[in-house]
DNA sequence: GTCATCATGTAAGCCGTTACATGATTGC
DNA sequence: GCAATCATGTAACGGCTTACATGATGAC
């Protein structure tokens, strides 16, 4: 889950850990605030799977204070000057993280995959339906139909439940509530796939198995 | 979290695990199919900490037919009836739970305090909702409240993400709906927390510090 | 000089899961 | 006889949390 969230991150860009923590927050909205005691250790095992490297940048040994500017050297530099926009500002030690080949298979992996990463399967949902530009459109149909599938099922149960209901009124309008928030969701469902449809029927070269990251066509029609 | 469900199960009627399980998936909805693994030693903490006593009920002794005495259980006897016809069914050992007074003093420090119980707010929520009628009426509108609170929060969140947002098709669609669903989820805790407080201000006897059980009278207006 | 923020980690624990293990009873 | 359901538990693990520990830098 929280390897996943990381992986889609770290396709736009390299960041260390706190930033990591901030754009999760800011940007994805999931993992709202992601504790340190759980990003630091997820952040390693990556690095031990071999999915993401991590650039150490240190101020300079204790004894030394360092001009800094340059000083790790020339392809280091540049990497560093897109994310302040000048060189200054790197003080602190931190530890870049960068994607791997092998992190970007594991990425489409754990994206790709019919079941849901992690226990949540809203969550779940949510966070691959944020990275579903990187899916082929098959994958991503059926991501969708996956959903649809679960939340018609508790629609369902929920209907059961004010069926059969002896219910106090709090009781009541929890369910009641719940069943409007699923059909809610249902229909918003049913846009995105009836989108999804439309977009796959006007451009239908994509029905082979798996061409993820090669969907250049499909893609530019659902970019920002 | 867990622990609540169950108590709040058990003010209803005595009952053993496997039943408890499966009360907890049809009338609460919430804890859709909790494991074993997870009640079975969520009830022996529970005994542990006196909170619950436990009876078995094995096939040789029949221990006592437990009538119920009828205050709570006289519907719930009649539906229990139906499974094997008599009250000489309970034919598998088992351990048939009741809450006792510790229990029931432990249910409502859970269901009255100020944080979430477990770290899910929303499951939280939902749950102490489903007993708001165990709460004092204060209590019950402060419940309301404070959700209010953290839903205001998440809107506001989700309003500047979307402000700011550089997103895909896909994100905005999600940042969209979720701005949607809180807003929903909002308008419906207004109309709670307007009726709770007329109902409130229709009998204003409890101003007094957790009358938690002794309210009948404002206890009647919201029964089914 | 001290406070907020930036930055990285470890340790302990909570709360749930799946998988494993066992056995009785009912229905076909 | 055999499968489904009823019934209870244990073990191992997953994924997150809080609390603990450390230290640099910038703002006032």
């Amino acid at each position: 889950m929280l390897e996943l969230a990381i992986l889609g991150l770290l396709q736009e860009g390299e960041f260390h850990g706190y930033e990591i923590r901030k754009r999760l927050r800011d940007e994805l909205g999931l993992f709202a605030n992601i504790s340190f005691g759980s990003l630091y250790p997820a952040l390693s095992r990556l690095e031990a799977s071999g999915a993401v490297t991590a650039t150490e940048l240190s101020p300079g040994t204790p004894t030394a204070p360092l001009p800094l500017t340059g000083s790790l050297g020339g392809e280091r530099a540049a990497l560093r000057a897109r994310r302040t926009g000048t060189a200054r500002g790197t003080k602190r030690s931190r530890k870049v993280y960068r994607i791997t080949d092998r992190g970007r298979e594991l990425f489409v992996e754990l994206l790709d995959a019919e079941e849901p990463v992690g226990t949540d399967e809203a969550r779940s949902f949510s966070l691959r339906l944020a990275f579903a530009r990187h899916l082929a459109p098959q994958a991503r149909l059926s991501l969708l139909e996956r959903r649809r599938e679960q939340l018609a099922g508790r629609l369902a149960a929920d209907r059961a439940r004010a069926a059969g209901g002896d219910f106090d009124s709090y009781t009541r309008s929890l369910v009641e509530h719940s069943t409007e928030t699923t059909e809610h969701e249902l229909s918003w469902l049913d846009r995105l796939i009836e989108s999804e449809k439309q977009k796959q029927t006007a451009s239908p070269e994509h029905t082979g198995p798996r061409t993820l990251g090669a969907a250049s066509t499909a893609a530019k029609g659902s970019e920002s």
